[in-house]
DNA sequence: CTGCATCCTTACCGATACTG
DNA sequence: CAGTATCGGTAAGGATGCAG
């Protein structure tokens, strides 16, 4: 995402105190246009990568192997690839990754409850504030 | 951030089949890069503009700026000005904000407890992988 | 089918200067 | 003190074509 800190220790300072929790990394990740998506579809069970190319409508064959390859690099998803002709590829979460997406699920379940909430206020403000985005 | 649908109800597909569930709109707000600082910083209190930008290092006026009026704009905080010279302004979290930020601790606990075994992970996957980000 | 390489547009964000 | 206005670098991500 934008932040990119690339490496896991580096930051100056974390939202808890001054020291760092680690939030910047998982935000960096889940933060991106489309690691949510990818997981919670790997939270219904194994996929393939063409499986999940067409769960998940809009996402390019570019952004799909990148957010995979990600996720596979924080552990939190396996890849599985068998050498037959043509090429077969399984993703699934592993086991930490699977207690993120539940942290996902909830954050979705929060959503969901105040969806309406935050749109009201977004319509509140706007009235109030012509040319704003 | 990079996503930025803007309207509240603009989404082809969420997460949760095939219905917007909303998570879009929330990564949109706590994935960019200070929002889930400023909100930690006020889950500890009310706080005036100039306390909030000693209390997050690095952020700009600028920033700090767009960030609170985005958050006031989704109704998490609440803007207090007293028109008095020099002009004094206070953010405190509403009670919707609240229940955010205490997801958002949640997901902070999660990167704590986790935070070692991810950069295990990416430290075996780099090492695997020479020229990879 | 699964990926990689390249080009290109968009917009996030930092730096800086200015206002009431 | 609490913003606003403007400019510019940079990285994310979409489109397209090619490869094993």
């Amino acid at each position: 995402m934008s932040v990119a800190h690339t490496e896991i220790t580096s930051q100056a300072n974390g939202p808890c105190g001054d020291d760092d929790c680690g939030i910047r990394d998982v935000l960096d990740r889940i933060g991106d246009k489309w690691t949510v998506l990818v997981m919670v579809e790997l939270g219904k069970g194994v996929r393939r990568f063409r499986e999940l190319h067409r769960a998940i409508p809009g996402i390019s064959q570019r952004m799909l192997t990148l957010t995979t390859r990600r996720l596979c690099r924080d552990g939190l998803v396996e890849r599985t690839a068998y050498p037959t002709i043509p090429p077969q590829v399984e993703y699934r979460l592993t086991p930490i990754g699977r207690s993120l997406a539940k942290m996902v699920e909830e954050l979705a379940d929060w959503s969901r409850t105040h969806k309406d909430a935050i749109a009201d206020a977004r319509e509140q403000w706007d009235v109030g504030h012509p040319g704003d985005g």
